[in-house]
This record gives structure tokens, sequence and C-alpha cells, in this order.
DNA sequence: TCTGGGGTCCTAGGACCC
DNA sequence: TCTGGGGTCCTAGGACCC
């Protein structure tokens, strides 16, 4: 989807279209100013002079979506919502409005369900699709269908996607970013070499900042120079897996398949504080925090029909430097003290003595308690030992 | 100028078992 | 007193993605 998020405030707000305008935020409401402006006056007429400025934002937030214009700035996604607004203070910013976005999301995959039903969901605003068997997947190379699904999900949700068609998962995600927004690209293996291998080594999908470090080091920067590489000194690079992974992607080269179902491995709830707390000084403020979260992630888990038995914490002290504990316990649960208990008992493992920015609560080794039910394990009484010699 | 929140997957070491 | 070759599970950290 092109600049989602920003793209389904301009559904309500089109007076805004146009404008720098960036999503993203912390805690503190950017909408209030908009709130008591609001009163009486259908959205879509709102005066433009009454929404809030990224320059009277004054939080810990980063930039999850910029309108096409907010980029021509220098403004990007996950950057700082303080950098953000010294390069373009007059841009408008707006909070994200979740339930809203998980509307548009559903709506645009019922979309795509409904022409190509062999669908991997990617996260909120993202799919890959294989439509090698949908009848006329193969017209004009895929473009008739990908027009096709992007006339459907404009009429149906008044939203705006790229489509790349390729013939792997890899490919079709490069080319999907080809001609952003509402474009659509269609790419051949034998397209590597005049449109891939020029683009530089990040546009894989799989190759985020620290990998890329590494190769500029090495003096590789475009998918073409890494292509280039002996597979042996990737090896030697990087390991066994990961080399042999960055060489069959620098060849275009990918065998993974659409996953249309995957189950949850894990379930969690973090926030950041508006200010760094103490453990100590602020005992009672990150107690309530913690209790809350605990309360979320097992409302999560209840929602979403699982119980989980590994409890684990996240603490970000002032530094940025990030630490976990995690105990896996017998009992699976999804009960808000249960969970409380043993995270409470994680939080003993760590240092208490520094600044905190971050707290988190998470819960892993998932399963549905309608299955646990149906197959409850061994069961007391019923156990039995068998053993053979071996020789 | 500090850097969100929700995830997945991988690695590596240690405990423990046969 | 030295020392194998599997395997699973648990834990911590880190890279990466949307």
């Amino acid at each position: 989807m092109d600049a989602f998020f920003a793209s389904v405030e301009l559904l309500r707000y089109p007076q805004l279209k146009g404008l720098p305008l960036v999503i993203g935020g912390g805690r503190r409401r950017a909408d209030d100013a908009l709130q008591a402006s609001r009163a009486g006056l259908p959205l879509s007429e709102i005066p433009v002079a009454d929404f809030p400025r990224l320059r009277d934002y004054a939080g810990r937030g980063v930039i999850t979506t910029a309108t096409y214009a907010a980029r021509q700035f220098g403004i990007g996604s996950a950057m700082g919502l303080m950098k953000a607004a010294r390069l373009c203070p007059d841009a408008i910013l707006l909070p994200v409005d979740f339930d809203e976005i998980r509307r548009c999301s559903r709506a645009f995959k019922a979309v795509i369900r409904e022409i190509a039903p062999l669908l991997e969901d990617r996260g909120i605003d993202e799919v890959y699709i294989d439509f090698t068997e949908v009848p006329g997947g193969q017209r004009e190379g895929g473009r008739v269908l990908a027009r096709l699904i992007q006339r459907g999900i404009l009429d149906a949700t008044g939203l705006s996607c790229s489509i790349g068609v390729a013939p792997n998962k890899l490919l079709a995600k490069m080319a999907s970013e080809f001609n952003k927004p509402a474009g659509i690209s269609v790419i051949h293996e034998s397209d590597l070499q005049r449109l891939i291998w020029p683009l530089p080594c990040r546009k894989i999908n799989g190759i985020g900042p620290k990998t890329d470090q590494k190769l500029q080091a090495l003096g590789i920067h475009t998918i073409g120079e890494l292509a280039a590489q002996p597979l042996q000194a990737l090896l030697r690079q990087f390991g066994p897996s990961h080399g042999a992974w960055l060489h069959e992607a620098a060849w275009g080269r990918d065998d993974s398949p659409v996953v249309t179902h995957s189950e949850p491995v894990s379930v969690s709830r973090e926030t950041t504080f508006e200010r760094d707390l103490h453990p100590v000084r602020d005992k009672a403020e990150l107690g309530a925090i913690f209790t809350r979260l605990c309360e979320q992630v097992a409302a999560d888990l209840r929602a979403k029909g699982y119980v989980g038995r590994t409890i684990g914490i996240k603490l970000r002290y002032d530094d940025f430097q990030s630490v976990t504990r995690e105990l896996t316990v017998e009992q699976y649960s999804a009960d808000a003290r249960e969970i409380r208990r043993i995270a409470g008992q994680c939080l003993k493992r760590v240092d208490l003595t520094r600044r905190l920015r971050l707290l988190g609560v998470r819960v892993g080794t998932l399963a549905r308690p309608d299955l646990l039910a149906a197959s409850p394990g061994p069961a007391p009484g019923l156990q039995a030992g068998l053993s053979l010699p071996l020789f």
C-alpha cells in the first residue's frame, strides 16, 4: 500500500491532500488541537490551519509514514519526530488510528482474496500473492491481473497500492518499489542484470543496516557487485547460511513459497516512557505500567485464543541498551496475574540501578487451549516407561 | 537530534538425555 | 582419567521487517 497510514487519514481529511503530512508520535496526542476545533464540523471541513504541526510536538515518537510531499523534505519512516520537525516544522502531524488502519487493512486484503486466494500476509500493509493458477493470471505477464487488483482495492477503499510481478517473492518485492505510488512493474529473470544489479544491496529484502555496512566495508555496494563475489568469499565473511543466502539473493533466486497460513509465535506489549524512569525512585509508576502491560498481553492472548508458557520481559536502559529475560514454566496460561508473577521473577534477574526508557512483556511457546484440552499429554497415573538395551 | 511497537527468525552456549 | 555422537529444550542477544 502506498504511504498507507497517511493515505488512510487523507480519506477523512481530503483537505490535506498534497501537503506534507506525517503520521506517528508517542503517547502525547498530536491531535489535541484538532479535537477542540472538530466540534460540530464535518471532518473534511476542518480548516487546514487548525491541524497540529510537527514543530509543536515535543515527545519521543518516530515517524510511521510520511506522504510523498513530506518526503521531499528528507523526512522518512522510522525517523525521530524531533529531527523531522527540524526538516519541515510546518508538516502536519497526526497520530496513528490503529482501529481505522486495521479496518482498511482487512478491506484491501479481502479484495485480493476474492481475486487471488493464495495470499501471504506480510503485516498491516503488504502481502505476497501467488497468482500462477489464477485464471487470466498470465495475461500480459500478469499485468492485467495486477491492474484488476489495483482497481478493486481503489474502488473498495479509496486507497492506492503498488504491485510488482515477478517469478519469485524476492524479485516481486523489489519490483513493487519501481513505480511507486500506484505503480505496476513486471520483471522477468532476464531483467536481472539491467534492473536489479545496479541497485544498492540494501534494496534486497533481508539486507538491513548491519549487513549493508559490512558489505560496504568490503567494497560491495550494488547487488551486481554482490553477485560478482565468489561464493567462497561470502561463506567466509558471513557464515554458511547467511553467505549462501546473500549469493542466491544477488542472483535473484528465491524458492520460498507463498505461505497462506501461519500460527503466531509470541504476543507482546511494550512501552517507551515519556521520561526515563528509575527502578527505585519511580517504583510505583513503573509497577503500575508493568501491571498494565501484563493485563494487555493477557487480554491480547485471550482475544486471539492462545495461552503460553514462556513469559519474558524486555528492558531498555537510558543508554538504549536492551536486555531480555524469560522463563519457561510447566503450565500454559493467559492470566494477567500469573504472567505478572513470572515476569516479576524475570525482573529480579536484571540490573535495576539504571534508569529505564522502555519496559515490555512477552508471552511465547503458544498453544490453543482447545487443542490442549484435546491432547492433555501424559495424564497422571497413566504414565508408562519402557526401555530396551541398545546392544 | 536521539532513536515506536509488534513481530519473526537465527545463532550459540549450556543442560540434559540416550 | 579421558572422552563419542547424536538429539531436544531453554535462554539471551541480535538482525531484520512492516
